[in-house]
DNA sequence: CCCTGATTCGC
DNA sequence: GCGAATCAGG
């Protein structure tokens, strides 16, 4: 993938909103979080809030041609990202005793905060990303549960037992059919 | 285990 | 310049 310069705007505005290189990767598409995070230094914008910091001299291990990529940590303080509470954000509100891990940015009772841009597009799907719909598709606030799955499954534990309910009742009308 | 960002270095 | 591999940590 190439950096176009839309690209790029786009990186340096979800990095400023405090978005995970993950996630930012799946918002640009076709790359990896490790290009982000390349990228990003490269741009010298990774200390999201944090300004300070001077590379305290890493200790760079043998020079031959192995690829020591050794200690590596010195610097970045890593200040907590700024919330920057996106003005008209739709916080949106997980169904009562619902989701079991809200694992996401949450603020007081259990709503979920999401970035605008990460609500843009189809949030930050992964494998392992709970794919349950929440709220009117094509509504404002319409949005994906977002919490861990299990590898391979595309809802998380709550969500799962939902979308596969009926076995009990299947499991009767099969022992008649078999 | 999942995730996070940071760094190095071959390309 | 790019980003995979790797590291270090939560």
């Amino acid at each position: 993938m190439t950096w176009t310069d839309e690209r790029v705007e786009l990186l340096k505005r979800l990095w400023g909103e405090g978005l995970s290189a993950s996630q930012i990767a799946n918002e640009l598409g076709g790359i990896t979080r490790n290009a982000v995070i390349g990228k990003v230094h490269r741009l010298s914008l990774s200390g999201r809030a944090r300004p300070a910091a001077a590379a305290p001299a890493r200790p760079r291990k043998a020079t031959a041609g192995a690829r020591p990529a050794t200690n590596a940590r010195p610097a970045a303080p890593a200040a907590p990202p700024p919330r920057p509470a996106i003005a008209g954000n739709t916080a949106i509100k997980l169904a009562p005793a619902a989701v079991p891990e809200p694992r996401r940015e949450t603020r007081g009772n259990g709503e979920v905060v999401v970035p605008i841009s990460l609500r843009a597009s189809l949030m930050t799907l992964t494998e392992q990303t709970c794919k349950w719909p929440i709220g009117d598709p094509g509504g404002d606030d319409f949005h994906f549960c977002g919490n861990r799955s299990k590898v391979g499954v595309p809802y998380c534990e709550y969500h799962s037992r939902i979308a596969y309910q009926p076995v009990q009742e299947r499991r009767r009308e099969r022992r008649a059919a078999v």
